[in-house]
DNA sequence: AAGTCACGCAACCGCTCGCGC
DNA sequence: GGCGCGAGCGGTTGCGTGACT
């Protein structure tokens, strides 16, 4: 099987490369084309193997190289792609202008997955997974300092555009045990109960292209955004029944009366109003900066899915009826 | 200031694929 | 069809660097 490394002949270096290495190879690939990788380096001079010299120009050396931070497009075109081709990083990357197979492959592994995994995505099947969801994180928050002032019902709002029903009906019921246990109000299990309903009856958007927000009216708009056949268009992780309109859902919480006065009362420094600052008028996006709500740094990204899951669970919620 | 740890990325390795003989 | 070879792909490794103690 398999024949030996090619870099095993005596002389031939390995490792990093050097300037004058670059250089050589540059100069001899612009002049002569790369022509034969295996016979490449003897005939420039170079004491590596063609496969390293391959490797080298392709993925460094290449002149339309893009280097730099993956802008958000690139970013969700590759999770769009590797739902639909998975570990394909050099289909994936025929398809992102100037980025190499091996910096995708790489930011995949360092960047994306961890961040899938974080907000409970399975990054092979880009399926929700309740077993991959932070919940240590959850349960130290909820476990350090119960404070209904950690309740971010915008964040949790915006979730519903990623999430699972089942994770919003999770945290919303987090969410209102922990005031429970700070305030007591009365009629508290009939608020979770139409909070849940809420949350678990959120309009399904399954016609709903990923890469646009779309309100009510512009539902049946077909997707212009990612060129891909209409059956790569949403990706798997989300599913059909995880497009849920936000604005809908934002009316249908606001709505209720109850719940309102409830969320007012429990906080006197939290407006309920401005925990929903986004306007109604310019929902927030589900497009190429859907997942991050144009975020514009690697630690805003993360912040946006952190706070997704800003919730607190007390110890009395049993989450075994979600597993 | 020194040591340790975690992370990102370039490069390597093993394997498969496709082509010519 | 079998074999050898070159090219390419995906997984893995190891080094450099910055953060943290």
């Amino acid at each position: 099987m398999g024949r030996a490394p090619c870099c095993n002949k005596n002389g031939l270096k390995k490792g990093p490369w050097t300037p004058e290495e670059d250089l050589i190879l540059t100069n001899y690939i612009n002049t002569h084309g790369p022509g034969n990788w295996r016979t490449l380096p003897k005939n420039a001079g170079l004491q590596r193997c063609g496969k390293s010299c391959r490797l080298r120009w392709t993925n460094y050396l290449r002149p339309d190289i893009k280097r730099g931070r993956f802008s958000f497009e690139e970013e969700e075109t590759i999770i769009q792609l590797h739902s639909v081709l998975g570990n394909k990083w050099s289909a994936i990357a025929a398809r992102l202008p100037g980025r190499t197979d091996n910096e995708i492959k790489n930011y995949w592994n360092t960047h994306i997955r961890k961040r899938l995994l974080r907000m409970g995505i399975d990054p092979v099947t880009h399926a929700p997974r309740l077993d991959l969801f932070d919940m240590s994180s959850i349960l130290r928050s909820a476990i350090g300092n119960i404070n209904p002032s950690f309740l971010n019902l915008q964040g949790l709002l915006g979730a519903q555009a990623l999430m699972n029903p089942e994770f919003l009906k999770l945290a919303a019921t987090a969410t209102l045990l922990s005031l429970k246990n700070d305030h007591n109000p009365s009629n508290l299990v009939s608020q979770v109960e139409q909070f849940n309903n809420n949350a678990g009856n959120c309009q399904v958007q399954s016609q709903v292209a990923p890469n646009q927000f779309q309100t009510p009216t512009q539902s049946n708009n077909v997707n212009n955004g990612f060129s891909m056949a209409p059956e790569n268009s949403i990706p798997s992780y989300l599913g059909e029944h995880t497009y849920l309109n936000a604005q809908q859902n934002q009316v249908d919480l606001l709505q209720d009366p109850e719940l309102v006065h409830f969320l007012n009362n429990a906080n006197q420094n939290i407006s309920y109003e401005s925990v929903l600052s986004t306007p109604l008028s310019t929902p927030t996006p589900l497009n190429s900066s859907s997942t991050y709500v144009n975020s514009s740094t690697e630690e805003e990204r993360d912040t946006y899915c952190s706070d997704v899951f800003k919730l607190e669970i007390p110890e009395s919620l049993d989450i075994s009826d979600f597993l």
